[in-house]
DNA sequence: CAATGTGAACTTCTTCACAGCG
DNA sequence: CGCTGTGAAGAAGTTCACATTG
């Protein structure tokens, strides 16, 4: 049961969350068990990789029988820090903000955006579900009246750096950012990167292989 | 100047791609020269890494120098695939969809959305910029009327494996997967996920760790 | 002298294989 | 017997350090 003290790798968490996906589809009765190698198949890795990646945080499986879905799904969720409800800002509300905006696990999963922010005067003052778009230059004052933890920012490439920073001046602690730039943050600040070309362009390359 | 045999890392095709971005953004002179210092600090990573990745492909730096700007920007896009154009299938048209599709350096890049799916009588028949939205139960056809090397999957989860299925026997050989499902394809097709779960669970995570 | 190119060292991640347990 | 948990082995990726070259 001791939590091993090894600390996750980046790809560790990312797996586990996918785990996590899995056991939601499924959505299994309390009884249900399941076992390392089906969980690996969900999540296209292997069945020694999902019990390593398990065994970093305890050992909650039962030999013989595999892991029982309930208790996994809890502990995962715990884990990934979902326990909690996220305060998530939204920068830019544009094509990318409206997307995220809609996806439909968001709020489901704890992240409530409790902000959302656009440079563009006439998107200023509508509301997307119950929540009012403020201008962006009232950046400072939007996160003093509701802070957030979280702030997603898809806003243009060459903007981006002044908005994380302000961002981070403003208590963000973390940044999932759509912006084709690299972004100094000081540390403590954890910062994803969504960028579309580096998606795009390693399909590219693979094709490339592919096709000759 | 003999490319080394070693295969590349997905992560160092993604790290090239970023060098590329960097060396688009500075645009520079022809006569200029970068140093794999200054590159790996526009990347996001240590001088030695950069030259590592581009050894993979040959030396063209010079030694006491740097790299040409414009010539390593070209090799680079020959690598990455982006000396041709890709012809790129959007299948659902909804706000992700059209998220991409707005995506700048989409088409400056040598990527062409030459057909748009969507399952929403409502939408069908539409053009962006130029381009008819059909409906998805037409994907067979549309597909043989304009083929394309690359599909961007932008469809809810339970509806996606059924359209990569058809996307796949239609032709194509990349997908970019915006649903959170894991898709099963054959050999020799190419996958890459965008998972927003994925993303922001992961930044849970770290937030977890970083207030305790 | 500055900065590349690269073997070698090192570190991290993944896979293997099997003891242990229900 | 089935399947987990985990050291050990192996593979892969990254960093180091330095000879080399313009």
């Amino acid at each position: 049961l001791a939590p091993s003290s090894r600390r996750p790798s980046e790809s560790a968490v990312r797996r586990l969350s996918l785990y996590l996906q899995a056991l939601e589809e499924i959505g299994a009765a309390d009884g249900s068990t399941i076992s390392s190698r089906i969980l690996a198949e969900s999540a296209g890795t292997t069945a020694a990789q999902v019990r390593k990646d398990l065994s970093l945080f305890g050992s909650f499986g039962r030999r013989g029988l595999g892991y029982q879905v309930p208790p996994l799904r809890d502990r995962l969720r715990e884990i990934l820090g979902l326990s909690r409800t996220w305060r998530v800002a939204l920068v830019g509300a544009g094509r990318i903000g409206a997307a995220l905006f809609e996806y439909p696990n968001f709020r489901k999963r704890g992240f409530q955006i409790v902000t959302i922010l656009d440079a563009d005067p006439a998107k200023v003052g509508k509301r997307w579900d119950g929540v009012t778009i403020r201008s962006a230059t009232e950046l400072e004052r939007a996160l003093s009246d509701t802070p957030a933890e979280i702030a997603i920012l898809a806003v243009p490439g060459p903007v981006a750096q002044r908005e994380a920073d302000r961002l981070v001046a403003a208590g963000v602690r973390a940044i999932l950012n759509f912006a084709p730039v690299r972004l100094r943050v000081p540390e403590g600040v954890a910062v994803n990167d969504v960028n579309m070309a580096v998606e795009l362009e390693s399909l590219s390359f693979a094709l490339r292989e592919l096709l000759g």
